[in-house]
This record gives C-alpha cells, sequence and structure tokens, in this order.
DNA sequence: CCGACTGTCACGCAGCGTGAATGTAG
DNA sequence: TCTACATTCACGCTGCGTGACAGTCG
C-alpha cells in the first residue's frame, strides 16, 4: 500500500505555515512527523499534514499551542473511539470554549470594519 | 474650562486593556498620557482615551505597535489638516492594507467556525 | 494615618524570524 | 558532481504577564 509521504518544505507551503514554525510545532510536541529518512529528513503523511491544518484553523481562535495540543489529543482519542472517561466531557468545555472565542473574534472584526470605514471617510472629508 | 482628566486604572478598565499594556504602550510612544500629577499619576483626557480605544480596535489586524504608530499619526494630521505632501497618500495605503486584514480575518473567522462545528459533530457522531 | 491606587524596575514567557554552518537527496 | 532542499544550533524580537518594593492620593 502506497503510504504517501511529504518532505517539510512542500508540506509547509501547501499548509501555508513556514518552515520554522512547523519545526517548532514539533519541537513543542504539537504535530510530530510520522518518520524521517535515513538521513533525518522529517517525513510527514497525509495524517499528519491534516493536524497541522487543524492546527492553521484553529490558530486564530488564541489558543496556546499547549492548550491546541490538549485538544486535538482528545479529539483522536473521541473519534478513534479510544476516549478514556471524561473525555468527551473535557473536548465539549473546549469546543464551547472555540465557539466563544469565535463570537468575540466577530465582535472584534466588526469593530475593525467599522473603525477602517471610519477612517476612509475620514481621508475624504477632511480638508486637502 | 474642565479639563476632564482619568488616571491608568479607571482609562485601562473602560478601554478594557491591562494597566502594564497601557504602560507599555507608552513606553514604545504610541499612547502618551497628556499629564502627569506632581507625584508621578499618569493623566489621561478623553483624547488619550480615543486613541487607545483605537489602538484596542485596530489591534485584531496584526498591526504591530510600530505602525499603528505611524497610521494613527498620519490620521491626527490629516483629520486636524495639518496634513504634509504624501500623508494622505500614505494613509491611504494603511487603510487598504486594513481592509484587506479584514477580509483575512473574516476568512480565518470562517474557516474557525466551520472546524468547531465540525468538532462538534465529531463528538456526536464518535461512538461512546 | 490608613487603604486603595499608582509608580518604576526587572525578569520571564510564547511563538516564532533569521541567520550560520553543515549535511542529504536525487 | 552539482544543487536544491534539508538539518541543527542559537540568538533576537514583540507584546505583554507577573511579581517586588516603594511612593501617592483622598
Amino acid at each position: 500500500m502506497g503510504e504517501t509521504v511529504h518532505q517539510i518544505g512542500e508540506v509547509a507551503e501547501r499548509v501555508g505555515l513556514s518552515l520554522r514554525t512547523v519545526r517548532y510545532y514539533e519541537e513543542v510536541g504539537l504535530v510530530t512527523p510520522s518518520d524521517r529518512t535515513a538521513g533525518g529528513f522529517r517525513l510527514y503523511t497525509d495524517n499528519d499534514v491534516e493536524r497541522l491544518e487543524l492546527v492553521k484553523h484553529l490558530k486564530p481562535l488564541g489558543f496556546s499551542l499547549e492548550t491546541m495540543n490538549e485538544l486535538l489529543e482528545l479529539h483522536a482519542r473521541v473519534v478513534a473511539g479510544q476516549s478514556q472517561p471524561d473525555d468527551r466531557e473535557r473536548l465539549e468545555e473546549y469546543v464551547q470554549d472555540a465557539l466563544q472565542r469565535c463570537e468575540q473574534l466577530r465582535l472584534q472584526l466588526e469593530a475593525a470594519e467599522q473603525l477602517a470605514a471610519r477612517l476612509e471617510s475620514d481621508l475624504r472629508t477632511a480638508g486637502h
């Protein structure tokens, strides 16, 4: 079976992260490549890449890398049917937290949009 | 004429920033209180407070403090009718930048919302 | 004179950016 | 063999959090 596997450069470009960031995520144990070449090159499976994408999309919500790690571990166990007692409950709390952060972010976005619009009108209104 | 003036605690609470943050903004020359008491307490005018609020609302767009400083200086000169050559043009660029950042932020928000929804459905779908 | 508030250091931390010097893949 | 891509240090930066200790305001 063809275990398709990718090097860090390809992965970083696809996901939209820098090489440094991808390496750093490994350093803190957030996303670890499943394998390495004999010479030491990181090899990422599609699964690893998906995990990176999850991180990429959760980041704007302002979670710390440590928190995301817990969240993703819980989620992985739950979808694998390997959840331990409390896992579902704890994941539920994280999800509620995420939803609240979404709301907060939306409010901030709206405030920023109004401000940008005001700056624009100030430009048009203000005398030369 | 009653120059209403406020101490840092009141200001920080109203704007929604920490004392540390407000002091730091002064340290980097972003928002400087117009006056001090004899004993050294910072005194903010309503104008200073408004400047802090502008910063607060621009922050989610990811500008550096230095960049915001330039933006706010330009804006202040333009609305005061004191704009120098290039000022309007440069401010216009910042505003366009801000609008683009708003769009980016909106995209990120939508991705995050979908992800949160997916995590929720994974929780409901996954076996015990 | 007391308590709430504020002042200035100064160290610590997250999340990377940015080289430098070297090695690997193909 | 060439060269594009990768590796590991390791230092630097931003934007604050978090005390500690002292002074100020009412």
